[in-house]
DNA sequence: CCCTGATTCGC
DNA sequence: GCGAATCAGG
């Protein structure tokens, strides 16, 4: 995966934002966090709150010791994304989910309130739909927010799935081969009548049990389920 | 343990 | 330039 100009701009969005770097690279897909930050840091931005960089009292000498890894060739594939987990535990549970919505949308939201000597200004109390900030009762006064560009698109919860098999439509009696990403808007389930005794429709069972052909004979792969790997 | 960002350094 | 490995704090 290389970093086209699209990507980077939605890093830089989403660093600035306010955005893990986890966060971002799940966005942006087939990279890691590392990658994320990395990156970030070429690009010139950096230094958000960060756990690691709250010591600064007059020096700190970091001694860098680094070895050459012996077998850089060990590389863990990390946990890929199974049906059970996705639709266990959605990608960004909605803990902020708002907040996130807003960022998404082009509201400045700054990740820390800025710090004023006398007394508190707007302070924000939630943020509403499409963006906006409300602010107490008693002091709405001056129009802080300048109303940024936004437009909703990526709102995941979309109606997306009016006729489609959704997890919680699924049966004994149903396909249940996943069309599409979990945990993308319009992920959902074949929902085709089962071939008896087997959890997927007839097509599907073709795609899920392969008889095992003598070596030389075999066909190329068929796609796998989700779709194959995310690509963006 | 999990998370976070920062840094190093082989490629 | 890229990113895994590693570090180090919360």
């Amino acid at each position: 995966m290389s970093w086209t100009d699209e990507r980077i701009a939605t890093l830089k969005k989403l660093w600035e934002g306010g955005s893990t770097a986890s966060q971002i690279a799940e966005e942006l897909g087939g990279v890691s966090r590392n990658a994320v930050i990395g990156k970030a840091h070429r690009l010139g931005l950096k230094s958000r709150p960060s756990p690691v960089k709250a010591k600064d009292k007059k020096k700190a000498a970091p001694a860098k010791k680094k070895v050459a890894p012996a077998k850089p060739a060990i590389r863990k594939p990390k946990a890929i994304m199974t049906p059970k987990t996705a639709a266990n535990s959605p990608p960004r549970p909605p803990s902020n989910a708002v907040e996130q919505a807003a960022r998404a949308a082009g509201a400045n939201i700054p990740s820390q309130p800025i710090p004023n000597k006398s007394t508190e200004l707007p302070k924000i109390v939630s943020v509403g739909p499409g963006g906006f900030l409300r602010q107490g009762p008693g002091d709405q006064q001056p129009p802080i927010p300048p109303a940024p560009p936004r437009r909703l698109v990526p709102a995941k919860p979309s109606p997306e799935i009016a006729d489609k098999t959704s997890l919680l439509d699924l049966s004994d009696k149903v396909c249940r081969w996943p069309m599409g990403h979990p945990g993308e808007p319009d992920f959902h389930f074949c929902g085709a009548e089962v071939n008896p005794g087997f959890p997927y429709c007839v097509e599907h069972c073709g795609r899920a049990f392969q008889a095992q052909l003598p070596r030389g004979a075999r066909r190329p792969p068929p796609p796998l389920p989700f779709g194959g790997p995310r690509v963006r």
